[in-house]
DNA sequence: TTGAAAGCGCTAACAT
DNA sequence: ATGTTAGCGCTTTCAA
């Protein structure tokens, strides 16, 4: 290694002292002496010593770094999530480290895989819409490997977790399409296996019975990959497509998006004057064409209390948390044409 | 830790045999006789047994984990070449772990040595648009320390780059305007700091002189943070609403999709009829309002190419690499209104 | 073909 | 207040 770093050893021999000194003074512990610490901090920081956390997270079993599994970081919702991760990940001196799925339960559990050999100290993870199997996930957990889960959770998993509030958010979007006049609303979704997926076909139920609409089987498309094939938005558009309906509600990022796309692929097969309204934390929202109405998600604030969770859960050794479920607000916002 | 993992030594007693003949015969070693092999990997394999990295990186002084600074992951371009890197990364199993700069030089050179004191075997990096002091990074690479720039590179350090044809892809997106009959072809752009940027500038003034058209210094707006707030880039459209100008090169994905946002916060001070073509890999280009022609990086086979070149150099301990420049193609492509 | 022993850099009992 | 020692899990001489 020619970029070799200083040792602890090379300190100690350097000063005279022993490592364990060394490294009692570069930890501030009390039983050292004021003139020790200042000889060996001032040293240290002459020759840009860095404790090698490699060796340290042998020692102390702890590697001060926390995973984090996404199904694919250009979705800007995942992205906002990830700084709110990093936010408080940063303060707390762990590294974080990404991993994104593409919606592959094998790469999914892959990834969980390489995180626990890796010896990270906990996971934040969102689900990918293939997972089916919680199996090796419930061991995990049982074996005490801290996870935190955030808006696609499994609720079969006793661990903690932050969710949106997606039957208030769908309820309202739908809320407002029909306040708009849309009288038939149509509902394009991911995959049944998505908890959030779930929750907001239910706000959307909810609000077409407020709203003395009836519920349509056939009004409600489901794309298994969450839009990450354009393929199947494309396909649900083309049976959307023999139904008259009047406005549109869409429960992912991605599905939101793809369904423009779609619209401007097929002119003519779909009205673009049909109301839309979507979940999108897309940064981009104003320049959409045609406008829409977006359901946003705190995902910031999401990212940093799931953070915080985990990091509760890793520095709490042993004590078994309260396996709470946080569910954070949603808001609508409107883009005129 | 109470989810421990089998260890070598869990297993050699086990077996009866000594961690040494384990891990010899897990690495498949031509010293280990065959029935041992078989032996220890089938146990292996039941027990579910993962070497430990922080314990491997211990001892050979390598953490198998590179490290990827860029200024945000949310734009589309970088997000494409961190999955360019990945895909090479995970197939030689290394890990990677991705940091945000947010265009700020501080958070840069904290990540690098985050980076360097956490033994990462080497790092990835596009610059931040504030960097202007390259000397740290110099005194790495000049200790050995493996480090491959892209997209954004320092041409004074003496390592590894793999960069996009910048000046050729501005040159065909003015040389595009000025065939749709642009005859004041403005030009917005980033920092002056940023390479790309001047090599964009360049190609600008070529197409410009090719097309016997005037550079002028006033139709050039620079926003030094690369329209990562958006507020230079709403001043710079206010200046440019003072020119006459019938068409307009922007130099990158943000500032792109930013001119786009502002010209539809300030309708009616400048003409959205005014073709606009921009440097920008977002994959919802097609549904931007207005339309425009995007110059497209090869943003994923970067990402692959500077992946290769790092692990080439980590993995030829000392032998110096020749310092090339790798330049990647981009294309043009139209959206219809 | 296998084993014993040392050591990577650090920390934490346990001395002193 | 400081030092000694052992050991985290692994690899690698060197010896058998």
């Amino acid at each position: 290694m020619t970029y070799a770093h200083y040792t602890l050893k090379d300190i100690a021999k350097a000063l005279k002292l022993s490592p364990s000194t060394v490294s009692r003074a570069l930890r501030d512990s009390h039983e050292i002496s004021k003139e020790t610490k200042v000889l060996v901090n001032d040293f240290a920081k002459k020759v840009n010593y860095r404790v090698n956390p490699i060796a340290r997270g042998l020692k102390v079993r702890k590697s001060f770094s926390i995973g984090i599994i996404v199904s694919e970081i250009a979705n800007n919702f995942f992205s906002q999530v990830v700084d709110g991760i990093e936010s408080v990940a940063y303060a707390k001196n762990y590294q974080v480290v990404i991993a994104q799925t593409k919606e592959s339960a094998e790469r999914e559990s892959l990834h969980v895989e390489q995180f626990y050999a890796r010896s990270m100290d906990g996971i934040l993870m969102a689900m990918s819409s293939e997972t089916h199997n919680y199996e090796y996930l419930h061991d995990l957990i049982q074996r005490g490997f801290p996870i935190v889960f955030f808006d696609r959770v499994p609720q079969q998993l006793n661990s903690p977790k932050v969710i949106t509030d997606n039957k208030k958010g769908a309820y309202e979007a739908v809320q407002y399409l029909a306040n708009q006049g849309c009288k038939r609303i149509a509902h394009l979704t991911s995959s049944k296996k998505l908890s959030n997926s779930m929750e907001r076909l239910a706000g959307y139920k909810l609000a077409l019975m407020a709203n003395h609409q009836e519920y349509e089987e056939k009004l409600v498309k489901y794309c298994d990959y969450g839009g990450l094939q354009q393929t199947e938005i494309e396909e649900a558009l083309h049976e959307l497509a023999k139904e008259q309906f009047d406005g549109i509600f869409i429960s992912g990022d991605r599905l939101t998006t793809g369904y423009l796309q779609a619209l401007k692929k097929f002119p003519g097969l779909i009205s673009d004057q049909i109301p839309i309204a979507g979940f999108t934390n897309s940064d981009l929202v104003d320049i959409f064409s045609p406008s829409i109405t977006a359901v946003r998600q705190s995902a910031f604030e999401m990212g940093k209390r799931a953070a915080e969770l985990l990091i509760e859960q890793i520095e709490a050794k042993g004590a078994k948390p309260e396996y709470q479920t946080e569910v954070l607000p949603v808001s609508l916002i409107h883009f005129a044409e």
